[in-house]
DNA sequence: CATTGATCTGAACGTTAGTTCAGTTAATAT
DNA sequence: ATATTAACTGAACTAACGTTCAGATCAATG
């Protein structure tokens, strides 16, 4: 026997990039192997080398592609002028955003070890963007007055930790309703970056 | 050959210890090798099962440890009756205990999924029992009035996570001294909480 | 219907993993 | 000085790893 019925290039590529998200989020990237990856997709493992050189591109793959992701769409909002609103627009993204993807999320912090130097760079460029995106949002609240911080930069570290740790508790068939997070974490995030409550 | 001179249980066994936890900070439990921890000691691969049963216990026994460690030495704080006071105290001793261990800060989150399911549970247990001390801590400033926060609960997570998350950046020789980064993040924290003014 | 090329299998390759253990060495006690 | 034993070596074991590839199979084309 070879070839199964009905499997094509088209759909076996995003099913091994599924496989592999999911298995490397449980399980670790060094501890899942190329023959657990290839039994998710219900093939054999050599296959795989069809669609990625080897084991290091696949996870690269995920996470270049998620980082680029990430930037794209925040570029595609709509950013409002006023740093309190424009603070407020950046946590719903933030949340939403990263709420609907945990596997990457945790990946994307987890393996970033298990990348090559080379690829590692190319990552860490992409988070240091996105990094001085919020840094950049912090600090404009900070010149006209609206927001209220003993550092900006650590501020955006602060900011970045809690808002991402939320991947780590929230089910999305929880007690609270995503809309209901983000209200919440808005006025929390308000608070921190010292808001007033004339704002 | 065989023994080393100069070789000792008492020097051998912490000496483990040590360059696992430094080998599992930097390449992850999965990607080290007994080979190579055994290499770092000045030992053969052999030599390392007189002090473990096997791999696995000594990734338990280094988180099992710490947080072990972390529990005892809160409970040996001294913590000031006043809310406010003691959310200080929690951010000072918070911060201080986890800058000082690094490795284990990062094992013990990233190197969770590698535990055998009995030795998570041991682990989440302990975890969870810190998580209530914070949130008991948070829960009391708001009945007392000092806390303004969405809720309790979210709070405790978005504050452990913006804490922890300092290890991340911090290091002792950069231009930040660690008396200031406390007191800096005393005063986010402080707002984050809602602490008014007055308090 | 025959041909072609993309897709996949099944088996193999060389390495290396965690772990075990008989034997060797050196520190200690007598 | 000798005997004892904890500490360690060096080699071995089985299993599994990532990766390769010749050949089998199927889908599509004309």
């Amino acid at each position: 026997m070879a070839r199964k019925t009905g499997s094509h290039s088209k759909i076996t590529g995003p099913k091994i990039k599924q496989a592999a998200l999911q298995l490397f989020a449980r399980y670790g990237f060094a501890a899942v192997t190329m023959r657990q990856i290839a039994a998710r997709v219900g093939v054999q493992a050599g296959a795989i080398y069809n669609y990625t050189p080897d084991k290091q591109a696949l996870l690269f793959d995920l996470l270049q592609g998620h980082m680029a992701d990430l930037l794209v769409r925040w570029n595609e909002e709509q950013v409002p002028g006023n740093p309190v609103a424009a603070l407020d627009h950046f946590v719903a993204f933030h949340l939403d955003f990263h709420i609907q993807r945990p596997e990457l999320v945790f990946i994307s912090y987890m393996e970033l070890r298990n990348l090559t130097e080379e690829n590692f760079k190319a990552i860490e460029e992409q988070r240091s963007r996105y990094e001085k995106i919020v840094y950049d949002l912090i600090r404009k609240g900070v010149l006209s007055g609206d927001f209220q911080v003993p550092d900006a930069k650590i501020t955006s570290f602060a900011l970045i930790a809690m808002l991402t740790g939320v991947v780590d508790w929230f089910r999305e068939d929880g007690r609270l309703p995503r809309e209901e997070l983000t209200r919440q974490y808005c006025a929390l995030v308000r608070q921190t970056l010292g808001v007033n409550a004339l704002a």
